[in-house]
DNA sequence: CACAACTTGTAAAGAGGT
DNA sequence: ACCTCTTTACAAGTTGTG
């Protein structure tokens, strides 16, 4: 039997049992001599066991400063783990009973704030779209009653009067026209918004289209 | 008793030697 | 290519604490 106390404050002690010449059934044990451990443990060795990759060579391999360095390291890692949760309390609206919270709590409300700002940018979204389909079509309906009344204008001058008519003007003040829009004017889209704005939900824009066809019809 | 913190063993991945 | 070692992360068990 080989007794070794090593400096970390662990006595291992190694035991080969002989039989018919030979080492069998070799042991190799491992105390702790502090008190607050009471640490033991037994494990199987052989002589290859530096160089094994087995479950027990790793074991028997680990020394205890090893042992207390792998210690550190988990705590270090804890310690990240800790520091992550609290960045994530400072994200997460707490409720009022934010006297006690609990790592699944936390957890769970984290979860329940990330579907819930997932649903508001789902409808805000929806909103953007809408908005923009109703900007398209109400933008074409200017553009072709703009060109409506410029001939207008032109078949009354040819009659030699100009037309004074206060219910013909189309107010263009602000407009922008990219080529592209102006290509576009009369397109299928147009229809489509059209529909759009009729079958989205209830907002002004279509009254305010349907305001302005009586006006100039 | 529930939860947090700690300890320990182990697997996986990558590095380095042969 | 194979083997071993080291590093890293995770899981399970244990201990501490309010």
């Amino acid at each position: 039997m080989v007794c070794v106390l090593q400096r970390s404050g662990y006595l291992t002690l190694l035991c080969v049992k002989k039989m018919h010449g030979k080492n069998i059934l070799p042991l190799m044990l491992t105390l702790s001599l502090e008190a607050e451990h009471g640490y033991a443990s037994v494990l199987p060795f052989d002589s290859d066991y530096s160089r094994k990759k087995t479950k027990a060579g790793t074991m028997a391999r680990k020394s205890q400063n090893n042992r207390s360095s792998h210690n550190e390291l988990e705590k270090h890692r804890r310690a990240k783990l800790r520091l992550y949760l609290e960045q994530l309390k400072q994200l997460v609206p707490l409720g009022p009973d934010s006297t006690r919270h609990t790592t699944l709590s936390l957890l769970k409300r984290a979860k329940m704030h990330i579907k819930k700002l997932e649903e508001q940018d789902r409808k805000a979204l929806n909103i953007k779209e809408q908005l923009q389909r109703e900007h398209r079509y109400l933008k074409r309906r200017l553009e072709q009653l703009s060109v409506q009344g410029m001939e207008r204008i032109r078949t009354d001058s040819m009659g030699s009067t100009i037309s004074t008519d206060s219910e013909q003007e189309v107010d263009i003040e602000g407009m922008e026209f990219t080529p592209g829009e102006m290509d576009s004017i009369g397109s299928a889209s147009d229809a489509e918004d059209h529909y759009s704005l009729q079958s989205g939900s209830s907002d002004g824009g279509y009254t305010h289209s349907r305001r302005l066809n009586a006006r100039l019809s």
